[in-house]
DNA sequence: TTGTACGCGTTATCAT
DNA sequence: ATGATAACGCGTACAA
């Protein structure tokens, strides 16, 4: 591998005037820039840039801590975060954590060892105060609420009381909600705006897949006191849900009326009554935060919701 | 920060010894090792990974060029490389590129400049032979079939004849197909196997969304001549195909047999006759190729597609 | 405008 | 078993 110090010997000039060359400083004669190329053509040079980033201690890579890949949130979250740090001129490194506390740990490790400037949380199991602890290490984003930290969120407690007042207005009053993580920030906050106006509880928790909708579905059929409307915390949950009651031979909405999450394809080709997310937004608003000067002011931004009219919402009569 | 140089100090030895114990070199006596460990422990070192890299020449970091972060197949391929490299204790950057030449261009890039160890091509706009021009720097794996070239793929051809056979069987004689991208190599092996038995033409060619499925239902709505069935190239067209064609109150698969292709969470919602592809297999397997030996070989492994009965295909009477 | 010399933090070589 | 020292390749004070 040739490096600067040939390329000087090449060009008799010194490594700082190739340096200059390398990086588009001023103050380099014309004739010598030209002297520094044609070596560079010559000799086939190509910069290292791990050198660079020793030497400069940046990486100019951000870190992704997310749960799964391929879940079509999360990989919209992923998407925005790509074209924001494209837009910038950084790469991202992802860790695909199954929310396994050991796989997490090992994003915040590649924090404190300097392989990324900064980590996106998109989704965690770790305490916060875990991850908090490595700020001193580098900028940390959010992408959910909590107190006091640099986030991009939606507003799962307004976006859940859009879903539970268009379901009201229909006349319905028996009203059940799916809820993913239980003991998560958004399912916390869900289950607030839920039983702030229901008085008859239908909770069902722990639902996160296609499969987890059609258990519901079972749940639901199994039940002497149903609800007659159900608010799922995911286009995915909500799709199971219907699929498994119609095929049972229930109507959708006829006999339950369901709204989605997300805003996804799936709500799309089932022409769901949904809450779309921009999910894309939060991660494009997360890598930026990431590089705000003013990040220790711990910013927040809120993007919003938005409730989306479909077929699988019928008044109760 | 504090480094290897500090600890030596502090312990009492040499960096050498330091550096011994951080890698669990053997040869250091126990009594020095404690000291080592003494010092980190008291001068909470944390070891710097770029100076790792430069030193070892390596970065323990795959780069992975693709098109669309969330588009399902794309996502589930990275998802199977997320967890082969995570299996290795590799790290992978990825480089999304719209199929856009310049982009993909960054992730050959990162591969001379030594910022990857290898590179993993799922999907490229570029001429092979323009990406093959930097096999000189590091290994380069593709998910997409090429001669000579390290490539964990699906063999289109085939698949496509058991969609093709399967329709055949049910007595359709006019079949169409829809194509992505026309001239990439799937879509050519596709169009191998459909013109190796079909009669008529009915080619749909640049469907990819969904969108793209609706405008096919459009067209197929506005034809004299047309097929009973179509082959899609991939779950989201036939879906916007189904839907599209339903809306306007047409069968499916009555009046039109749909077989998706991929074996999409969109084909199980809608119970759709497809052709199931482990694109998280393709993921897991390219990046085990680019940890291979026998890379130089340039070894290629075929993946099996699984022909899925649905409900959307019926006999052509 | 240019160059010298050093620093970045680690691993590897080679001698002892 | 241990250590001195030379890489690794680049950026940048500082001096000229």
């Amino acid at each position: 591998m040739t490096n600067i110090r040939d390329l000087a010997r090449e060009a008799n000039v010194s490594v700082t005037t190739v340096s200059r060359v390398l990086n588009d400083h001023p103050y380099v004669a014309n004739e010598k820039r030209q002297a520094v190329r044609e070596a560079i053509e010559k000799l086939g040079y190509i910069r290292n840039q791990t050198a660079v980033h020793l030497s400069t201690g940046m990486t100019k890579t951000v870190g992704v801590m997310l749960p799964f890949v391929d879940h079509p949130y999360h990989a919209a979250i992923l998407q925005g975060i790509a074209q924001a740090a494209f837009d910038a001129s950084y790469r991202f490194l992802t860790w695909q954590t199954n929310y396994v506390e050991t796989h997490e740990q090992l994003a915040l490790d590649a924090l404190a060892q300097q392989e990324i400037d900064a980590l996106i949380v998109v989704s965690h199991s770790l305490p916060l105060s875990a991850i908090l602890s490595y700020e001193q290490y580098g900028p940390i984003v959010f992408c959910e609420h909590h107190e006091d930290v640099a986030a991009v969120y939606i507003d799962h407690y307004t976006a859940f009381q859009q879903g539970l007042a268009h379901l009201r207005q229909q006349g319905h009053t028996s009203i059940g909600i799916c809820l993913g993580r239980p003991d998560s920030t958004n399912s916390l906050a869900r289950k607030h705006a839920y039983q702030e106006v229901v008085r008859d509880e239908f909770v069902y928790e722990q639902t996160l897949t296609i499969e987890d909708g059609a258990t519901v579905a079972r749940r639901w059929m199994q039940q002497k006191q149903r609800p007659t409307a159900i608010l799922t915390a995911s286009d995915h949950v909500a799709a199971g849900l219907i699929l498994e009651l119609r095929k049972q031979g229930y109507q959708v909405p006829g006999d339950l009326s369901v709204i989605g999450f997300d805003g996804s394809e799936l709500a799309e080709v089932l022409a769901m009554t949904t809450i779309a997310i921009p999910y894309a937004t939060i991660g494009r608003h997360a890598f930026q935060l990431t590089v705000r000067e003013d990040l220790v002011a711990r910013p927040q931004i809120e993007v919003p919701s938005t409730f989306i009219a479909g077929t699988t919402v019928l008044p109760h009569t």
